[in-house]
DNA sequence: CCACGGTATGTAAAAATTGACATATAAGGC
DNA sequence: GCCTTATATGTCAATTTTTACATACCGTGG
């Protein structure tokens, strides 16, 4: 069982879905801490009721093929508990972002302003649509933990806080570049 | 030419390194944002040598096999050079807990505690290896943007900031949860 | 009426990553 | 003298992830 199995089964948890349904969430709301093409998804659903943790009732829609809905089973249901509330790994770090900026003194301050300014852009963006997440949530979602509009909320806020932490040390970075360029012009 | 590759280049861009030692730096200082394994290494090394980016020269240890110093080459100067400022995409995350978190609502606000308990100590831990860490550091890395130091410094900066607002985010989650149980308890 | 985008499910090859296997030496502590 | 740890380099299998291929229907707008 690997961590897309539960990131599924998560999702199954909530409400019944289709592979392509899972799929755009794996993309939109869940990708922003897991992302998984549907590539992955259909293997994993068929593993995942293989082992009879989920099951399907073939529904009509528009594809190709027979158009399935997903449901999480009682024993679903029970190893996504058991995992949620497992012992925690040591995060895995991977951040193109952090990674370039460790090699950042090989290029010049001006090129690094670049990089940095594209950093901050994005990262203002992606604020920008935790905002306006963050102002569609009920109020009950915002305080009781039972629902599972809490937990939304919680990674949401746990979003917020980080971009707006990588905008200050954007601008904190991009401080330094620019006073290092201005350092530099006035020495000449 | 994979982001490991260009891990591989900064690290070389620094100092001249064997294979063990790229592997250790790998693990603790660029481990916190990018991360590889020994059996990754020693492909790419191989692979970039192939290229011309790196080239080695056999020097004195103590290993089974001959030990190789790597050293960059002017085109892997090059080639690092046109990476840490070409375009950046969008960051790809993978952070369990926040999946965790995403699937709490299916366990009690107790159980919850604990893994949010577990990962607040995780995050405690980290901080404290971070500032121990920025206590290390030079004055004027701290400022002068084109020595490889302050390439460290800058990242150790977000990496400090990320820590103390995971904190802050694991103390306001286990108050939202602790509210709860103790509503809960008072209504029994 | 036709093109386009969204709904819908799959496979296959390639690349990246992890974990296990394999070996050997020198220095330092008990 | 022995045991552990750090140094040191590789391969191989398994897993995970990405990218590309493959198909097809339905509603909307032009």
């Amino acid at each position: 069982m690997g961590t897309l199995d539960y990131a599924v089964l998560g999702l199954l948890a909530r409400e019944s879905l289709t592979g392509y349904a899972l799929t755009c969430r794996m993309d939109k709301p869940v990708g922003y801490v897991w992302s998984a093409k549907h590539s992955q998804i259909y293997p994993v659903l068929h593993a995942l009721e293989g082992e009879g943790l989920v099951r399907h009732r073939v529904v009509d829609g528009r594809g190709p093929r027979a158009t399935k809905r997903y449901s999480i089973t009682a024993a679903g249901r029970r190893v996504l508990r058991s995992w949620v509330v497992s012992p925690l790994a040591p995060p895995e770090a991977k951040s193109e972002l952090m990674l370039r900026v460790r090699a950042l003194w090989v290029v010049s301050p001006e090129a690094a302003e670049v990089l940095i300014a594209q950093a901050l852009q994005q990262h203002r963006e992606r604020l920008n649509v935790y905002r306006r997440e963050e102002a569609s949530f009920a109020v009950e979602d915002t305080f009781d933990v039972t629902r599972p509009g809490f937990s939304s909320y919680a990674t949401l806020r746990c979003g917020i806080g980080s971009e707006e932490q990588m905008l200050a040390w954007c601008n904190w970075l991009l401080g330094s570049l620019r006073k290092y360029s201005v350092a530099s012009v006035a020495s000449d």
